[in-house]
DNA sequence: CGAATAGTGTCTATAAGACAATATTAG
DNA sequence: CTAATATTGTCTTATAGACACTATTCG
């Protein structure tokens, strides 16, 4: 029928109206996560500007090219958003990635959120990410913020955030806690040595149910390439002794198999009448 | 320092130019799965214009409002453009999602790719989608496409896809053969009624694999809500006899718990050096 | 020693995988 | 009957959950 990728199509490249097909703007937001205090903390801002001016919400913005024009990859955009709110990308102003990664955060795609009327001004799609930090510094204000904080989840989501973030938080706590079933991803929450203990508490906190350890340990040691033994103890914990742990570095494994699996998740085979939440996109 | 939501919000938002923040713009694409033959087959579309003009791509195109100016929520948009080249649409003009929840097409979303260079054109980033479909009749190409043909996707990987949506292709499998394991959504590429053994071709077509009858059926029948016995028996399927068949129907049950785990995903657990597929996302 | 934290052993009920056996129907 | 398809039973091995026990360190 035609020759593909045949000079007409530079042709008409040439000569394409890029302004007649963007009735939709993009923003990229994030919502990470860390463990402050024994509690599942996120990263909220307060808005400086309209709309929703002085309402708190997850970092984030409109998905704007560069100087030279040239756009960044959505994971790369999230990561600019996160460092630019925790002061993480002052040694590197272009993107805060190679920072973070130094910090080994972990970030992924979420999902897409398109919901009709979710921003006042405009139809805005927002890519949204989640995030799993160690403990970071505490926040810094970015440009478009009066004010960043580290804030644990429960109290997050009884705020009224702005646009559908609450939607979005929601979201990053089921993708969390599912992530840590069947990944290795519990180990982003901790600094790079940690204890058997420290990795146990990680999942205690973010399920919000307590583990047995001899069960812990036994599927954790039974995974290759899920921890590594560091060659460091740890130096006592509390103030009346005790026996030191031995550290560790995470490993070379992503994927966790068997899955170390909540009672929450063991329960819903029983649940059959009730639907489980829907994939949260509007 | 502010009311949030004053009277200046509404103020700003009548001086806002939306033309200033959407220098990028959005598709909602669909990769349809089906299985036909007893293999697992995608939905493909040959392109009528430029760019990439005779190539073949998934269904879909820009998210646009309506002739009301209202935009539909992106899955919405995404079983138009799948209802487009179906002709499932035929009595549903305005976007063919009725028609496709009377066929219990299910829809979901994939992730959002928006990799610098993807389309010629300009920046845009694709909302991808993924569907299982049963048996479907034969596609008819919609407007703005040459063709449309099921295609197996071991074919359609080998294919030379426009854009990037071979890398899509891959995703939505991935995702399809994940989603099989800890999901009811096997049942979404059968008819109202069918047999165990349906259900496990099912199985074996999505995971290229064979499994154990025996183990299978106790499977099926230990989670409560996956199938439910229908009071229909299957006339007989091969020419020599044998024994009729049980039909069920799909159950209320969403989740399985325990999974039905494939051999791949098994084998994974002693695969710790080489690293497993990042998400696809660009 | 006793208290506190870290780590291991063991026992039992359940589940998985493999294989054999039984049931139903057409010719 | 035999062949073909559907369905169930059984046996062995592995795993999960619960609990008790041992180990190390400090005051």
């Amino acid at each position: 029928m035609d020759t593909q990728h045949g000079s007409d199509e530079a042709a008409f490249l040439a000569a394409y109206d890029s302004r007649a097909y963007t009735p939709t703007a993009v923003t990229v937001d994030i919502a990470a996560l860390t463990i402050r205090a024994g509690r599942l903390c996120v990263l909220l801002v307060q808005r400086a500007n309209h709309p929703f001016r002085g309402m708190w919400c997850l970092p984030g913005g409109f998905l704007v090219p560069d100087e030279q024009g040239s756009f960044p990859a959505l994971d790369v955009a999230a990561a600019a958003r996160l460092a630019l709110e925790t002061g993480l990308a002052l040694d590197d102003a272009a993107h805060g990635t190679a920072a973070l990664r130094t910090q080994r955060v972990h970030i992924e795609q979420l999902g897409t959120f398109g919901a009709p009327g979710r921003d006042p001004r405009m139809h805005v799609i927002s890519v949204a990410h989640l995030a799993f930090a160690p403990d970071l510094p505490d926040p810094v204000a970015g440009p478009d913020t009066l004010a960043a904080v580290w804030l644990p989840v429960d109290e997050a989501l009884a705020f009224d955030l702005a646009f559908d973030h609450t939607d979005i938080l929601a979201a990053a706590l089921d993708r969390a806690r599912a992530k840590l079933e069947y990944t290795t991803l519990a180990t982003a929450f901790l600094p790079a040595e940690f204890t058997i203990a420290e990795l146990q508490g990680v999942y205690e906190t973010v399920w919000g149910e307590r583990l047995v350890t001899p069960g812990f340990r036994r599927k954790v040691h039974a995974t290759p390439g899920f921890v590594e033994p560091a060659n460091e103890m740890r130096p006592r914990r509390g103030d009346k002794g005790g026996r030191r742990a031995q550290m560790y570095r995470a490993g070379a494994a992503t994927l966790l198999m068997p899955p170390i699996i909540s009672d929450e998740t063991r329960q819903r085979a029983g649940a059959t009448t009730d639907e489980p939440r829907q994939d949260p996109r509007a």
